[in-house]
DNA sequence: CAGTGGATGCTCT
DNA sequence: GAGCATCCACTGT
């Protein structure tokens, strides 16, 4: 039985956090799986929510790590981030995928879907199988419905430019767990 | 397969 | 009024 993440495990750089992120267990209420696929955007970040200063949308951003981001997409999907850093930098790790591991047919039922595959692969996707809405935005990680679990063995992490943004889009800031089938998309070939 | 476009709501200009 | 850190259905090969 994995230990839950360290307190300090957010509180520092997001380009640390993120790749430590890959093979991390994440559960919400129960449901959920091993993170497969993730996104870092940091302070300095144009593609990043929060790179024009603190709103009343991204503040969980600015608030300490450890705590979750949670935006709506698209006026349909909604997003997770996991926030970094110290209180008012505002970097966060954005979700993009997980293996489900735990509570399958709590998440088909979500999904309407059947295929373990496409459960969460992707960020809305993610969100709807785990039942994660704008509810969750700013709650703490390290308890109930949340719960973080340590990766038990090193992972094969594959780095690569983000997806679905049109600034900095060259930054290769998502990571990735190498020969995975849960990704959202392909990795690049290394 | 690849490419296109619609849904849908909120934030910021 | 524009622009999304998306997903799905539908078209055409």
């Amino acid at each position: 039985m994995p230990d839950a993440l360290s307190a300090t495990f957010f509180a520092r750089s997001v380009h640390e956090v993120a790749p430590d992120l890959i093979g991390v267990t994440l559960l919400v209420d129960g449901v959920g799986g091993r993170i497969v696929e993730v996104e870092a955007y940091d302070p300095t970040d144009p593609a990043s929510h929060a790179f024009r200063g603190q709103t009343a949308r991204n503040a969980a951003m600015f608030g300490p790590p450890g705590h979750a981001y949670v935006y709506r997409s698209y006026g349909v999907h909604w997003c997770l981030n996991l926030v970094c850093e110290e209180e008012g930098t505002a970097a966060a790790v954005l979700l993009r995928a997980l293996e489900p591991t735990q509570g399958l047919d709590r998440m088909r039922a979500r999904r309407k879907l059947d295929e373990a595959r496409l459960l969460a692969a992707g960020p809305g996707r993610l969100c709807e199988a785990l039942g994660v809405t704008g509810e969750h935005d700013g709650l703490p990680l390290d308890r109930p419905p949340f719960a973080l679990l340590t990766r038990t063995s090193d992972p094969e992490i594959v780095a690569a430019p983000r997806i679905g943004i049109t600034r900095a889009v060259d930054r290769p800031w998502r990571y990735g767990l190498k020969g995975s089938r849960y990704l959202s998309r392909a990795l690049p070939r290394a």
